[in-house]
DNA sequence: GGTAAACTTAACAAT
DNA sequence: ATTGTTCCAGTTTACC
């Protein structure tokens, strides 16, 4: 099978992935960490990694190749899904994978049994949640959140900086506790960082080969935290079993992961070039597989309102709005069409849903609102962070007041949507790096984490 | 018309 | 302080 010609760069990665494989089949353990690295004085927590970590319990080893790398057309009768195929581009770190469950043990990155009191917390923590939630009787029970952010009372503190990960984080969530601040980071390598904020410890795992493109814990049991990968799978991290379980394997890259909030056993994911797909835990399979866009989609984001309603952001210049009761059907068209001039990064309802905000690559923040979002704001912002930084998504505070997006010079822009510009930008001299990528603590107003190309988390506290 | 190459960008490690 | 490496985005330009 060998390329008639090959690219500088191919012939690299090439060298690259026989070195790995190489190496894999000697150790038979995961790619070693890379060695823990100095940071700039202002970044004082890390995580700490491991020395040498000498091969425990040994998990099969599976060698994953595309039915294009074996010589196969893609679209032949070798593929389970025959109804639908998506001419996605190549999938990326198709050569070596463990396929199986990972033990938490074998995927940790620090020394041997230092991450027991986490695990514990956070088993811990969803059965606390269980049992407040018996004690209030229902899901009612939901705090209501306080709206009123000062901004100027945003305050970055030195002592909530950490670098969590190494190298370039690609996707960051809060853990929705109300008695723990916490988040995960998860970078290009396919690690999972795990922080207390404010804490010196740093917890970091290996479940995935290739970038992360979601983290979702599971609202009302927080030990379980679901990831979506480049490398095509779904994981469940199940903090009580104490693995990172394989939830779905695909031939495809996926780039986005999100849940309905009145579906707990369902998973919308993007999958491929263009693809929406749902996993069904009851099942045990995808239930609906469709093709929205012409490119991949970046983004799924609920209406925390009308959950049958969802967005999706695209490569393929637009974000679209879909009733998921008539989707796939005869009418398989959008409720909406938001069009830009290039690529669209993100599509996030605000909190009310009564909003939509897109960032585009076309350097603008799409706003949209009205009855049926019919009313457009553009606020022009420049995108372009290239390729080394993860591109720029706009995301809801906490009302339907403002939008924090980062800048090419190290701040965090506040887009009033009232005033319809960008009003404040946040800066610290403690910043070493563009955050690019930001999670709004959804259970405290005013914590606003901020991640970057170089594995850190910042958190802004409303004081 | 389609594909390959080039260009942009910042962070960090090594020198 | 300077240089080299990263390399899985997105887009434009060059070249069949």
């Amino acid at each position: 099978m060998a390329p008639q010609k090959l690219t500088e760069y191919e012939r690299k990665r090439l060298e690259n992935i026989r070195r790995n494989n190489e190496m894999m089949a000697a150790l038979k353990v995961h790619t070693k960490a890379t060695e823990l690295s100095i940071l700039p004085k202002a970044v004082t927590k890390s995580y700490s990694v491991k020395s040498e970590k000498k091969p425990k319990t040994e998990t099969p080893i599976v060698i994953r190749r595309s039915l294009r790398t074996r010589g196969i057309p893609p679209d032949s009768k070798g593929s389970d899904s025959s109804t639908l195929t998506r001419n996605s581009p190549q999938k990326i770190n198709d050569f070596v994978q463990n396929l199986g469950p990972i033990p938490m043990k074998d995927a940790y990155k620090g020394d041997d049994d230092s991450d027991r009191s986490f695990i514990e917390s956070l088993v811990g923590m969803s059965n606390k949640e269980f049992s407040e939630e018996e004690l209030n009787g229902s899901a009612k029970k939901k705090k209501k959140i306080e709206c009123s952010l000062e901004l100027e009372s945003l305050n970055l503190d030195p002592e909530n900086i950490a670098r969590v990960v190494p190298g370039r984080i690609t996707q960051m969530r809060f853990c929705p506790s109300n008695d723990v601040k916490m988040v995960a980071a998860g970078n290009k390598f396919g690690d999972i960082g795990f922080w207390n904020v404010g804490e010196s410890e740093i917890f970091l795992y290996h479940p995935h080969q290739a970038p992360i493109s979601g983290i979702l814990f599971q609202p009302h049991c927080l030990s379980k935290i679901y990831t979506s990968c480049y490398d095509g799978l779904i994981r469940l991290m199940d903090a009580e079993k104490e693995i990172f379980d394989m939830v779905y394997n695909g031939e495809n890259s996926i780039y986005a992961l999100s849940q309905p909030k009145n579906e707990v056993n369902c998973l919308y994911f993007a999958e491929g070039s263009g693809g929406l797909s749902v996993w069904d835990n009851r099942i045990g399979k995808c239930s609906s597989q469709w093709d929205l866009h012409e490119s991949r989609i970046n983004t799924i984001d609920f209406s925390p309102q009308t959950t049958h309603i969802v967005a999706t952001s695209s490569s393929d210049g637009t974000a679209c709005t879909w009733d998921l009761r008539s989707i796939g059907g005869p009418k398989h068209t959008s409720l909406r069409t938001f069009t830009h001039k290039r690529s669209v990064q993100s599509a996030y309802f605000s909190p009310s849903g009564c909003s939509l905000a897109t960032t585009s690559l076309d350097n603008t923040i799409g706003i949209y609102g009205g009855v049926n979002l019919e009313d457009k704001i553009s606020v022009y912002h420049d995108n372009q962070t290239g390729r080394w930084i993860s591109t720029f998504r706009a995301i809801w505070g906490w009302d339907n007041s403002y939008i924090f997006i980062g800048n090419m010079k190290r701040g965090v822009d506040v887009v009033s949507t009232v005033q319809r510009a960008t009003i404040k930008t946040l800066q610290s001299p403690h910043i070493s790096a563009i955050p690019c990528r930001f999670d709004a603590n959804s259970c405290e107003v005013g914590m606003l984490a901020g991640a970057t190309s170089g594995g850190q988390v910042y958190i802004w506290t409303s004081s």
